[in-house]
DNA sequence: AATGAATGAGACTTCATTCAT
DNA sequence: AATGAATGAAGTCTCATTCAT
């Protein structure tokens, strides 16, 4: 699945691998992406060849916390997909939980919605495109039934995931300002 | 003016700022925030100890950077307070006529992560404010006449900004998805 | 026999051991001695850990494969001196046939320089003091018959091996340049 | 000439770039070729981003050293070229040269002989051939003239080389070692 | 005021070696 | 005995900033 490391044997490697991975998060969350291997792997207690035995460079770290927020949103827009006929319904149910994701984990989504760097983008890149499918498909779903402005499209999906990111950089009440936030933006695509 | 350099002395040493930032908005437009300060100076034709005489820190520079950005949104943000009594019309105009600007500087918006950097993002402090004063304006005028959602705020006006980047970021076909975006936002943003 | 591990007990340890030290020829002829212990094990199919059990450290292991080559090039003296009691004839045959292994080992001469690592010379020092006492007597016997240079030394033997390596290692032809400069070589040295 | 920075414009610039190279000719030789840029940065008094300012590899400056060495060597087989007309002669002098000016630099000499470093050789790859150019001649015009064996080669001549460089290297009192040395090549040599 | 060479802390990554399983 | 995951010191190189010219 990932695009790293399919399958750790040992137990205490995958722990390991675990560990890293939140420290990732904490870490690139609380200082940025220009935070260094060396505090990922002071953070996961673990020493940087560890690090660096599960994830071979800092971008392909990166990209795993990308592809496993990608996976996350993929899982939410199938299990609403699955859950009502109705594409509108679907749709807003997808876009709502997302964005409450997002305002949990604000600082990281904040951080990592700009990513420069490249390589780590296209180690997401698979993972990104699934979460494309999944959506693409409610949206046209919606828009069949008339409940979506044809116009929006699925590369319009990005730029509402950074206003989140944004409204959530701009203030600390976050959960507060993104369910506020979700409602502009539902009205302004409903049909 | 900008948070640096008040009132530069010499006809030449004001043209080499000039250049500097030009050479500053095209570099960093190319190469995203990683770019060099070497890189700014040679494409400037100056030293980099030019460079530095004029702008103590890459982030004073980047700061600058944003500076202009703001202080520009806010003329025309002041241009259409001033065109109209009206303050949707006028909120409107200026969401419309920033987010062409925007497109129109695609690349910059694209490569740069202001909020990557905080202490640029420190000095240009100022001008934020400006620029939030005089779109504030705009907003409580356009709730006054009920013309826009009472629960829209100046602190959502970041986050559209960061839509528009991220709508350029997915495509290359930017001046049309920018078009289409501020449809959306409009109409979400609609008493 | 080496200075290392004097008798292995197991049969499969034994095994083990003899698949690491041609696994390291293999690898380090291929990449020098910049090659890591981990592909030594990789190729031998054991774990790292297991050429660990058999040579304390990397040095260790290169003197093995040093030691071996001494301890081949004495053998090879031995049996010429036994074979006749011309020095020189002795001398000529132990030559060629060294340089022919060499050049058959081609490889291996031209991508370690053995000299570059001291620790690992040292561990083949015995070896080499014995190949250097088995040579010496062929050169001295050679010499008491009038028959080689009186100014050649044991200590040129090295000198003139680490120019068999340097010939394979300007070309691939190997084995007819080796042909051709042994040539030279005894024209050299003969009286 | 030189592969790398063909002409350092400041006094004090190219004052700093002797020195480097002086300190890496020290430094290597002392310590072999996994000697660090930091101890060549630290015996050439400078900081390690001013050796890289020179050199932009570390194996830039290996080949910068290799690249000195040939050109050293070329001049001096050229002002032998120049000085008489009989070929062997000429190559003779060139050798035994050659010879002692290596035996001065001994150590750097073996450690350079054989350097692994792939990146290194290549970048004094012009000065090789060009040394290989003018060494040609000089042996064509000794077979051409009889008295020289038909069957040496340029090639062969790195392993001459080489061969010096081995002979320092079992010994101290290298500068008698290669006199002594270079009878037998002259000798093998000789038609 | 301008230049660009110099600086050096700090970033990423490697790999010989250790040690828990 | 064997395994291979973990370790972390050490090495190469970068780049914002300083400073002699």
């Amino acid at each position: 699945m990932s695009s790293t490391e399919p399958k750790p044997q040992r137990a205490d490697a995958r722990r390991n691998r675990e560990r890293i991975v939140e420290a990732a998060r904490d870490v690139f969350a609380e200082a940025g992406l220009q935070a260094q291997m060396d505090d990922v792997a002071r953070v996961a207690c673990v020493g940087v060849g560890t690090v660096y035995r599960h994830f071979p460079t800092k971008a392909a770290l990166l990209g795993e916390l990308m592809a496993t927020k990608f996976r996350q949103h993929a899982e939410v827009a199938r299990r609403w997909a699955a859950q009502t006929d109705d594409g509108w319904d679907a749709f807003e149910g997808f876009l709502r939980e997302t964005f409450a994701a997002m305002a949990r984990d604000a600082t990281l989504q904040q951080r990592m919605n700009w990513t420069q760097d490249g390589d780590a983008v296209a180690r997401a890149e698979a993972e990104r495109q699934i979460l494309s499918g999944v959506v693409g498909e409610l949206i046209e779903r919606a828009q069949a039934q008339g409940r979506m402005r044809p116009t929006f499209a699925v590369q319009d999906v990005p730029a509402l995931m950074c206003a989140v990111g944004a409204v959530m950089a701009a203030r600390e009440s976050a959960p507060i300002d993104a369910d506020r936030f979700v409602e502009f933006v539902i009205d302004g695509l409903r049909a």
